[in-house]
DNA sequence: TTGGTATTGATAATCATTGTCAATAAGCGG
DNA sequence: CCGCTTATTGACAATGATTATCAATACCAA
């Protein structure tokens, strides 16, 4: 295996941890870094790209990419469990979802047309309770 | 209705549409515009990517972004039928594929959260036979 | 404590995409 | 067929998110 060594644990990495753990939906990079500013933190910008990516990389972390392509993050809350997630196109609200079976299925279709080392995304927007009135 | 007036019909138009029509993998607006710039058009960039955005708005042309944010397009085989696709990580090929039921669960799950106006993404890829062989 | 090495952060660099705006051309009315 | 109004075009600047640079600094194993 080639598994990165194993990141050190300095104080904006703890930060950032504890910003993602304080609040749970999705955001930026540069949402998360105005976050940890207006507390008083001193992360530079480039140090919360970094960080979000490796906990991306290793599962402890959620990201999403737009459709205008910005990636964003938040606290994984299942476990390592994969899962998907159901979010509000416009206030950015989300609920982590379960999709039964979707897993198998996926890898078998992918198998009949010769596919392999599957992987998917699984994205539902939509407007929520609020944010449907809002836009009346 | 807010419907856009209607696009006029001009040669970079009809080239683009020809140029999707030629090839039917995905492609970013730079690599469709270089396409055109080797048979001889002189389609500029940014009308390269105001037709394809357009086209994909009307639902004429697939669109898929990237994880690293990129947007590619390809010409729509299936009508105007909702679908998805099967993509290879590495040489870009794609199929597209059935999700049976997904649309109808999709929108009641949502609904069950208080979500409305559903929309979805749904991206399987992996490694077509070709690329499997050539990673190992 | 100390040295080797990750990590940090300010800033410059990338890169896809969008905005600008004068020149051009669709297509309608006559 | 002939203007005329207005959408479209294209060269280029501008944006905005993300990444690279690189010297200074902070982990942490010995």
């Amino acid at each position: 295996m080639t598994s990165k060594p194993k990141p050190r644990q300095t104080r904006q990495r703890a930060e950032i941890l504890s910003a993602l753990a304080t609040a749970g939906d999705f955001r930026s990079a540069q949402q998360w870094h105005d976050v940890l500013r207006h507390e008083s933190s001193t992360v530079g910008l480039a140090t919360v790209y970094r960080a979000l990516q490796s906990l991306a990389e290793s599962g402890e972390v959620d990201a999403v990419v737009t459709d205008s392509g910005e990636t964003l993050y938040r606290r994984c809350e299942a476990g390592d469990e994969h899962h998907h997630h159901l979010r509000c196109r416009r206030c950015g609200a989300a609920e982590e979802i379960d999709v039964p079976d979707f897993e198998a299925w996926a890898t078998q279709l992918a198998a009949t047309h010769g596919y392999s080392s599957i992987d998917h995304t699984v994205e539902i927007t939509g407007l929520c309770g609020e944010c449907a009135k809002a836009t009346n």
